[in-house]
DNA sequence: CGGCCTCGAGTTCC
DNA sequence: CTCGAGGCCG
């Protein structure tokens, strides 16, 4: 904003000496917090106080506009839009990065860095390197004379860049002036270097602003970025939350440093945000293994990097080094594969799930995304698909990031042709023709259609499925080939089926080299595993049995609540609806749901004969509410366990009267840590809940 | 009625 | 894992 007009009254000519202090002692606290929110992250005082005191300093500075400074943290949206940049030679040419592609160029690197060194007369075991992320953002330059910003620039071609001093300022996590401790007094002149970023969860959020508002939408996050830097109205860029990681000194006078980890040191001292996951390394395996740290970390940081840079630590060894063309000998950017591709969305098709909802996904052209083929890509609803503005033929931005699952992140506007279509989810049911339906106020669109074949081979593949009757060797495969022969019209018909009939069926082709079709059959062994397995699922627990009905909102943990209250189908198929409602936990849409399918004819013939084939639909007495040693106790399962699988775990706990829940809440008893947890182990250290080692919970369990 | 908290449903790739 | 929606508490 641009600084308010002094309202200067007749008599107020000069601060009085309270004023002076107060204005000095606001802005050291208002560039203290502003420290601990952008750099550290680690906030200590909410928004609205920081707010009061920027407030008051505003006032005062309107009040005495004599105490007024452009270094205070009310300018850092100061200056008024430009015409255009201004061109600045770098007090130091901003050099390039060879780069390595794999293991082995970075071993290649290493060996001749070594032997370089080694002719220099120096000791290359002595050599230690630095491993930082290389942030996909926009390199830029700042210069501190005196300790204050007096200028900040773009990379530009290395030697020339544009004056962005403006829009930098209004980065919060860039220090206005250096953190200076008592007494201490700054270098006359540091350049201090950085990449300028956009978080992906603002760059997500800014392009749906933009798409929404009729914008054409940023490509990725390092366009946004350059694009918000490089706005001539600070204003704009200042709505924009911009941060920056910094990784290195150039041009200094004044500061005699040796080596770059201390240079990193002194940025960090000195209010920059340098990245805390920056480590030092004393040879080329552990080089090797930071570089695929990094790959691996790489979804889950709340930024884009394409690599690894590694340097040499020394500056007496840089120096050595030397640097050939434009890359220096002593440094190697270590590239990824990228996270994100563009490609071509061909179509937009319609899955119908078990429930019914039509759910659409994108066919795209091929993709490799962070090392992984990627041809399909789910878009969740109607609303999600316009928000983004998606269009069939569009070209897109995909990405893997956050977790393993590709997202289609958006089209490239600039790509279009006009040739593209706006996307309609359909009216009819792509799978039985059905007349689509979307509820007011719900998201969705659904088939209502009860006996739509989508919906049946969906609930039945559910059925078998492992969190249901965990029926191994009926997979989505031959449930589809069953259904399609007729031999199965539900699920209840699994248990019907001739083993006879079943050997030989042919259930999928593939083809040869000379493009013939060779069919798979189904052998007598794996008809005979599948026999087994189905018995098997005959002595599931009744509240499992419950859920694999696939009633609807009755997911693992209604199911129980219904089998422990009602102890056996009879009981909770004569219930009313009050009845049902009354569990804790089920409320009168659940009831609803619950009553609506025992209400139809055709369910109940199912459970008649799935109980006819022998499947459980009374509850055992230990299954009932509040038995054994972990009565209703919640625990929730982070990360990977060494011992046992996820769903062992869950059995464990279950077996001893336990729940397992998949978030971290107040009812939380437990957490289990295993490797990587996620971000579940956060929400426990903020709750205060216990967290339990694999072996603290192996003991608990009695193990 | 509004604001948590928790559960359900659907999802991708190898 | 994420989003949407149901249930419950104040």
């Amino acid at each position: 904003m641009p600084p308010i007009a002094p309202q200067r009254k007749s008599g107020l000519t000069m601060a009085d000496p309270k004023a002076t202090k107060r204005v000095q002692e606001l802005r050291r606290q208002l560039e203290h917090h502003n420290y601990l929110y952008y750099v550290l992250d680690r906030p200590e005082i909410s928004d609205a106080e920081y707010d009061r005191l920027f407030l008051e300093l505003k006032e005062l500075e309107a009040r005495y506009p004599e105490l007024g400074s452009p270094d205070s943290p009310t300018q850092r949206v100061g200056a008024e839009p430009l015409k255009q940049f201004v061109q600045v030679r770098h007090l130091q040419p901003m050099f390039s990065l060879a780069n390595a592609r794999n293991d082995e160029e970075l071993r290649a690197w290493h060996l001749r860095v070594t032997k370089l060194l080694a002719e220099k007369g120096m000791d290359p075991a002595g050599a230690a390197f630095v491993s930082e992320p290389k942030i996909d953002g926009l390199a830029i330059s700042l210069v501190y004379e005196d300790g204050r910003l007096t200028r900040g620039a773009t990379r530009g071609n290395g030697e020339i860049g544009e004056d962005v001093t403006a829009n930098l300022r209004t980065i919060g996590a860039i220090p206005i002036r250096l953190r200076l401790g008592r007494d201490e007094k700054p270098p006359a002149v540091v350049e201090v270097r950085g990449e300028v970023y956009l978080p992906l969860a603002a760059f997500q959020k800014l392009n749906q602003q933009r798409a929404a508002a009729g914008e054409p939408t940023f490509a990725n996050p390092r366009n946004a970025a350059a694009g918000s830097v490089r706005q001539l109205d600070p204003r704009v860029a200042a709505g924009r939350p911009l941060s920056i990681w910094c990784y290195q000194i150039g041009f200094t006078d004044g500061l005699e440093l040796e080596s770059h980890w201390q240079a990193l040191t002194w940025l960090r001292e000195h209010g920059f945000k340098v990245n805390p996951l920056v480590k030092q390394h004393h040879d080329l395996d552990e080089l090797t293994q930071a570089c695929h740290d990094w790959e691996e970390r790489r979804p889950e940081l709340d930024y884009d990097i394409d690599g690894v840079v590694i340097k040499v630590d020394s500056f007496t060894m840089q120096q050595a080094l030397g640097i050939v063309g434009r890359d220096p000998r002593w440094a190697i950017a270590f590239k990824f594969a990228p996270s994100t591709a563009v490609t071509r969305l061909l179509k937009i098709g319609v899955n119908v799930g078990r429930t019914g909802a039509l759910n659409p996904f994108a066919i795209m052209e091929p993709v490799e995304v962070g090392g992984v083929t990627i041809s399909q890509a789910t878009l969740h609803n109607e609303e999600d698909i316009n928000r983004k503005d998606i269009r069939e033929g569009d070209w897109v931005l995909v990405q893997r990031a956050g977790d393993v699952i590709p997202q289609v992140v958006g089209p490239i506007i600039q790509k279009r042709t006009g040739a593209e279509k706006v996307y309609r989810m359909p009216e009819k049911c792509p799978s039985c023709g059905s007349h689509t339906v979307r509820p007011e106020g719900e998201v969705v669109v659904r088939c209502p259609n009860r006996s739509c074949p989508s919906q049946i081979v969906e609930s039945i593949k559910h059925f078998v499925s492992k969190g249901a009757m965990d029926i191994d060797g009926v997979g989505e495969r031959l449930v589809d080939r069953l259904f399609r022969l007729g031999m199965i019209r539900n699920m209840a018909d699994l248990y019907y089926l001739d083993p006879e009939e079943l050997v030989g069926l042919e259930i999928s082709h593939s083809v040869n080299r000379n493009g013939r079709e060779i069919p798979h059959r189904l052998q007598a062994r794996s008809v005979g595993k599948m026999m087994d397995a189905l018995d098997k699922s005959r002595q599931r627990p009744f509240h499992r049995v419950l859920f694999a009905l696939g009633i609807r909102h009755v997911g693992s943990i209604n199911a129980r609540l219904l089998a422990s209250r009602f102890h056996d189908i009879d009981a909770l198929m004569a219930a009313s609806r009050e009845e049902v409602a009354g569990v804790e936990g089920i409320g009168p849409v659940i009831a609803e749901a619950v009553k609506e399918f025992f209400g139809e004819p055709h369910n109940r013939e199912t459970v008649r004969r799935l109980r006819a084939a022998g499947l459980r639909f009374e509850a055992a007495a230990a299954e009932l509410a509040g038995a054994g040693p972990l009565a209703d106790q919640a625990f929730v399962l982070s990360g990977t366990l060494a011992s046992l699988s996820r769903a062992d775990a869950r059995e464990m706990i279950e077996a001893r009267g336990g729940k397992v829940s998949g978030s971290v809440g107040k009812g939380t008893a437990y957490l289990v840590l295993g490797e990587n947890p996620g971000s579940k182990l956060a929400r426990a250290r903020e709750l205060g809940t216990k967290i339990l080692s694999e072996s603290e919970f192996l003991k608990l369990m009695g193990r």
